[in-house]
DNA sequence: ATGACCATACCGGGTTTCCGGTATTTTACG
DNA sequence: CGTAAAATACCGGAAACCCGGTATGGTCAT
């Protein structure tokens, strides 16, 4: 951001209550300007060509017809600078996956505070995702499922330890400094690896660790 | 939260300076209360018996001996109440998800403003998982781009072939004669893949490549 | 106390990767 | 038919890897 540039703003927006306290909260800002404020998907489509382009589209998830996740892609086709943030009544697991998916940029409770609404706005300009703590919740878990068993390895303890980075794209300079050893130390441990695990490059190290669960 | 309740935190960083701004910060709330403020994972677990329980661990990423990530474990088996906050200075696809899988509860940026922090604490205890923006960023892009089942490649037919001679450890070398194709062909190949999943190196793409079912 | 193993550390030299370019031909699609 | 995307090809320099060595201090069990 940094600058004075004033960044437009369009809100997509079926509950009329709802979607004054958008505007007024948008047009409260000095730095944005709403420039396209409609109750449908259909409305907002209706814009493409006859409305300033926006910075950031405000849209809610739950609206009358065409679904707001749909219409992502669309937004995305002729506005492709513009970021994309959901507001919804429900952090629902699927929803959530959805939007990520058709390429939303941020995700927000409704019963967040004007405060927070307005942050959101600032964050997805300044490149970042903003996300409800209790939607990046729901991140979390999806991300953490499924981390399935460890098999016995004939490394030691150090090289377990080594195998992680170079698993990770650690190169052997970076592996040293977290280790705090000295970078030959760290390519004898790979040298080793690379001799128990039958290997003779890191792709095929990383390739064998992952596969057989070694990490 | 909504009643008086005083809540405890712990502090693991070394840095000295963003050490003492991380105890003022909570010591200002009138609801916290700094419990613990140690310089590293070890003296951390010593207080796992003298100090009182925390319901917040502030946890530098970032820290000499033992890596913050591992010592998640340790805190979640001592107090299965106590909700973890990491801090770090990069956001680093890696790390990000090497802390989740390990269970933090949140993951902040050290450039975190004071007011940032305070109310991720808070939202961490209302259940929540705070996040800042620029991570945020970096989960969704590893959800959109990490689910085997629901989800094409961005790469094209061209690239696939490569990447799996890639992931089975092949040299440019290699690949271009397995293909017929000059070494320089299959090296800008090889560049837009690491370009198209972010990624930049073998192993990496290895790594990215078999947890994501690309290949 | 004496191997066996582990973790540490160092060297040199050939090989390969990685990156940022540029550029031409082929293919696919509206 | 035109054009965007894909596939092909090339260059050079910096960085990282891979290998075959050697070597030393610590730990642990026989």
């Amino acid at each position: 951001m940094g600058e004075n540039k004033i960044y437009k703003i369009w809100v997509v927006e079926d509950d009329p209550v709802f979607k004054t306290s958008l505007e007024d909260l948008v047009e409260l800002e000095e730095q944005f300007e709403l420039v396209n404020s409609v109750s449908s998907i259909e409305s907002a489509l209706k814009g493409f060509t006859s409305k300033p382009s926006p910075d950031v589209i405000l849209e809610d998830i739950e609206l009358p017809g065409m679904s707001g996740i749909e219409a992502i892609p669309f937004y995305k086709k002729q506005f492709p600078e513009a970021a994309v943030i959901m507001l919804t009544i429900f952090d629902d697991d699927d929803r959530v996956f959805e939007a990520i998916k058709a390429g939303a940029d941020g995700y927000l409770l409704k019963r967040s505070s004007g405060d927070e609404i307005i942050k959101a706005i600032k964050d997805v300009i300044k490149g970042g995702a903003p996300i409800s703590p209790a939607i990046a919740k729901k991140m979390m878990s999806m991300l953490s499922g499924g981390n399935p068993s460890l098999k016995e390895s004939p490394l030691t303890k150090r090289e377990h330890t080594i195998l992680k980075f170079l698993v990770e794209g650690y190169t052997i300079d970076m592996i040293s400094a977290e280790l705090h050893i000295s970078p030959f130390t760290v390519d004898t441990h790979t040298k080793n690896i690379y001799r128990k695990l039958h290997v003779h490059n890191r792709s095929s190290v990383v390739a064998k660790a992952i596969r057989e669960g070694l990490v």
